[in-house]
DNA sequence: ATTATTTCTTGATTCATATCAATACATTGG
DNA sequence: CCAATGTATTGATATGAATCAAGAAATAAT
């Protein structure tokens, strides 16, 4: 069950079996079953999750009570809220299992030590860091640049799979759109297939 | 002039003076006048760019011409095209000084020389693209859920002095606006503050 | 200084998407 | 099985921002 986490760290830095047992002792197993929260807005981030299984979601509320989706997290992925995950400032985001998850947790101490103890530690995180802001970037300008159509089927071409395992108004969400707009794309396009 | 961009180094890492002395055979120094081109698209984005002076914007220039600014960098920040730097692919990004600046470049082979010789440099990348991920996050939940108006205020309550150094059109740019809907929303704004 | 160029403002109109509202459809749970 | 909840579709209308067009203001160039 850790393979995957291991496979994960193993592509971004040189891991010997030391290093593992080292890991082991500093990271826990959480499982959460669908609609289970690892986070809710109000408490602090203790934790980075690696999903070894299943998918999350994180996501905003605003003052009128709509929900903007930041992140999917399916298997293979890190989530957290960052920004108090490192200030120990309350939340602002709820992360949420939308199916039955199996999560990596990696503690702030427990991070902090594994920066020290495993050296690869940082070129992994960097290389983390870097491919995620890379991605965010190119999410940022497909929002300025895409029609509506266009970051729909975009967001199909990257994540096939997207619409068997989300509910389509989270893909609005996610998209900055509403259902209803979403679902019209989604009419528009499949006429056109005919 | 290397003292800015050693200070910002000091920030995310221990630097001897050994280790500087490595930078400083593996940086170079590059100056541009306003309106001159760090990189245009169809280039092979060759070195990330650290500004000691001046000020530089990245943008995207659309099938309608229309430009996208992706990033300001004044002095203290860094740009580059991130993925065509790393994939050595032709960049679709224009960079270009819109003050008198002066650079640091460091190219690929110096950075992953860098990346080995330094210890350090890794923490600091890390620590570097941990810091631009999470700023990113937040301008793009800021572009979901903010108004246009509070975009505005926002980005000049982050960056006070942009209106005396970036032309409104270009703040427009950034915010995803037409220069015709950033002036209404000023007009707005200042007649509300009388 | 005077012209040229860039930048900003203002008005009229169009267009895409949000909003509001109702209904259909699907899934889950008692 | 039926109610309850969650999810998706469809229509009518409102709204905010884009577009088109013209002119004013500011800045740079000769």
């Amino acid at each position: 069950m850790l393979d995957n986490f291991f496979n994960k760290l193993s592509k971004g830095m040189t891991l010997t079996e030391a290093e593992k047992a080292i890991f082991r002792q500093h990271i826990s197993v959480k499982r959460l079953r669908k609609h289970q929260y690892l986070l809710q807005e109000g408490e602090i981030c203790k934790s980075v999750a690696f999903v070894s299984k299943g998918m999350l979601r994180s996501y905003l509320v605003d003052e009128k009570n709509n929900e903007h989706i930041i992140q999917f997290a399916p298997e293979g992925w890190f989530i957290s809220d960052l920004n108090s995950f490192i200030t120990e400032d309350i939340s602002s985001l709820n992360i949420e299992a939308i199916e039955d998850s199996e999560l990596i947790l990696i503690s702030k101490a427990s991070h902090v030590y594994l920066e020290t103890a495993v050296p690869g530690f940082y070129k992994f995180n960097y290389l983390q860091y870097r491919g995620a802001y890379m991605s965010l970037q190119k999410r940022l300008t497909d929002m300025f640049m895409l029609s509506t159509e266009e970051k729909y089927t975009k967001l199909l071409s990257i994540y096939p799979d997207i619409t068997q395992r989300v509910p389509q108004h989270m893909i609005a969400s996610y998209l900055g759109l509403t259902p209803e707009t979403l679902s019209r794309v989604r009419k528009k396009l499949f006429v056109k297939k005919d």
